[in-house]
DNA sequence: GATACTAACTAACGTTTGTTATTATATTTG
DNA sequence: CAAATATAATAACAAACGTTAGTTAGTATC
């Protein structure tokens, strides 16, 4: 059973993603569950603590998947694999949130904004040292760290849109298409 | 010489980016340009007639881009390794336009935002159209064409991010990388 | 030197914004 | 059943929004 406040965090991301956060009005989202602007506030301490919400509720969940893999002692190969899964299933699980949580962050404020940036500092560092790392033992592709950890995380944020429409069968098709071309590239050499 | 109207726009997408198109005001513009809100409308027609502008623009030297590179006769290698290299021109000639092109064109309406849409839908149709066919040679991996279309696009967006704080020389590195791991992957088999 | 044009200003418009205070109505608890 | 709590609605707030109107100063044209 879902509470109030969940289903108002949930209307509200459909707007968010539909409008962008500053478009998006309190009255647009009270509409959306049923109710007028001010009684959202029952229920909600400010437009921002929805955001804040979604947020910090992903990180949360990329941080501990990542950690788990990273901290295994599988080889390159099978984290690599492991990483790809990851961010497919998240984006399955949660999907208009991860767009909110891709697109929107920005209009956080003060702290919150200070904190979630350092949260996805430190979850790229993660990413590159493990990068690097595989580079040095020749088990990934020499080039340049930074270049391969941004192309990586880029070219996964697709998935983010895609399951906003589309079932959670295709995750197994979904995610080895994606192992595939990120093991052995486009180019069939 | 840049015009007064160019001024405008260029510091209109610098806010675009920062806040996203709804939380940018006019006033915001206006400060950042040296002027009051009103004056603006001497030069443009509305916050609209920016958005449009810049997402226009930037659709139209994309679709001619593609089209030259398509429409030659060079190898499905050759043709690849230029498209990525059209991506990355354009993201290092256009800066902080890029990102609002990305990100904000869902603030066009009506027939704009038709318009925008179907440009946007071509572009993918021709990507997809050449995949496929590179599929049936076998000079591309046999993946799922959308997936691969997804990802390929998704993978190139960082650096229209990147190019916002990086110099022009880093564009021959930035291609070599990119080349290289569409081509031949991530992983050293 | 009068005329027209450009581009800036101030002031204001009607709306919409997030949010609060107050009040009424259910629902739960003692 | 009564008291207390939770949740809704109405009304209103000051601030900010995109935009228009009216005006003024500077520049170019004849």
């Amino acid at each position: 059973m879902s509470t109030k406040r969940d289903q108002i965090i949930e209307q509200a991301n459909k707007i968010f993603l539909a409008k962008g956060y500053s478009g998006a009005s309190m009255r647009d989202i009270a509409a959306a569950v049923g109710m007028e602007a001010s009684s959202l506030y029952n229920h909600v301490e400010s437009k921002h603590d929805i955001l804040q919400t979604v947020c910090f509720e992903i990180a949360q969940e990329y941080q501990a998947g990542l950690d788990e893999i990273l901290d295994s002692d599988l080889s390159v190969k099978k984290k690599l694999k492991n990483i790809i899964q990851l961010h497919i299933f998240l984006a399955a699980k949660h999907k208009d949130k991860m767009v909110v949580f891709d697109l929107e962050w920005k209009h956080l404020e003060n702290e919150q904004l200070v904190s979630f940036k350092s949260l996805r500092k430190a979850y790229e560092q993660k990413l590159l040292a493990f990068i690097t790392y595989g580079i040095e033992q020749k088990k990934l592709n020499p080039v340049e760290p930074k270049y391969m950890l941004y192309t990586f995380l880029s070219g996964l944020k697709w998935v983010n849109y895609y399951f906003q429409q589309h079932k959670e069968k295709d995750i197994p098709t979904v995610s080895d298409s994606m192992i595939t071309m990120y093991l052995k590239g486009f180019y069939n050499n």
